[in-house]
DNA sequence: AACTATTTATAAGA
DNA sequence: TTCTTATAAATAGTT
């Protein structure tokens, strides 16, 4: 389409290819405007040139074209999968963060501090909790005291009083005394 | 370029739109081509049709025509980044998992609960900190407490004593009483 | 899907 | 680069 007819192939000339460059892809990317608007197409077109600079078309926008590309190809691209689950995992960790700081707020309360915020009902809340967490701790702690006295006396004296004869001669008051 | 010149704007007509679709489609396919050949480009062509169908041409490979689109608009490092994000939010989320949990197991600690695990020494650390926590607390309350009588007496009575004649009859054998 | 009158794109030249 | 213009190519409307 011109004053004579080329056959497609690689344009030797250099500026004859620049200019040709030049007005082909003017051409095209007019083609590609024109075929979206009249066919209600979504259409990109991306063009580098020998020189590498880059021309582009798109109806829509060349990101959408190509997401679009990939999941219809179903090639569903590592990339593109990866990039929409960073929002997801932003979320996750904000959420997480959010609740580290209001239970690092919790935990501060209990500790006595940050009380300045409080009314005296949720003093007297925070108070009666504590009272009860200390008689649990101090129960448990009881508990573990007497259950290691108990533990003791049955390693310790359990022995001696079953084999006398096994302890050394500073033992044997006591085995005897208690036997007897 | 045709019988008749045609406006570029969306065709109504269904089979006409359809029609020419599939002409402008293969001419537009077969320009990019040649552009390609003749001038030595990289091109890539997506064309999504109204009945979502995909037409492509790329005289390289698609992959690679996209891939050298982002790096040249440098809006490649944003996929890559976020890809390579991924990870680094991932853990952020697994780290703050981790804290929350160490946090929560604290506080139920606090609150008397799952205290099995633990051993004397530790039941006894805890009992002192909850010990000094319920003497701030405690104090914390008598404060806004007294605070609250101080302001009682402020709006109250000190009126009473600064305005007796304002107040009814009622009041005066107390404003009386503590002015004489 | 083929035809063809026209429009459009563009090769070569200025 | 841009414009001009002859000609090739594309395609709108028709069959």
């Amino acid at each position: 389409m011109g004053r004579g007819k080329i056959a497609i192939k690689r344009i030797d000339n250099s500026t004859s290819r620049q200019v040709t460059f030049s007005k082909r892809r003017n051409g095209l990317l007019k083609k590609a405007k024109e075929l979206a608007i009249l066919c209600d197409a979504e259409v990109g077109v991306i063009i580098f040139s020998s020189t590498n600079k880059l021309y582009e078309f798109s109806n829509t926008s060349m990101k959408s074209v190509i997401q679009r590309y990939y999941r219809s190809k179903e090639e569903n691209n590592q990339l593109v999968i990866s990039a929409s689950n960073v929002k997801l995992w932003q979320m996750e960790a904000a959420k997480l963060k959010q609740q580290l700081k209001s239970l690092h707020e919790a935990h501060r309360q209990l500790m006595g501090e940050e009380l300045c915020g409080m009314g005296v009902d949720d003093l007297q809340k925070l108070e009666n909790k504590l009272t009860i967490s200390l008689q649990d701790i101090r129960m448990k702690k009881e508990e573990i005291l007497n259950n290691e006295i108990q533990e003791l006396i049955i390693k310790v004296f359990v022995p001696i009083f079953l084999f006398p004869c096994t302890f050394d001669s500073s033992f044997t008051f006591y085995s005897y005394s208690l036997t007897n």
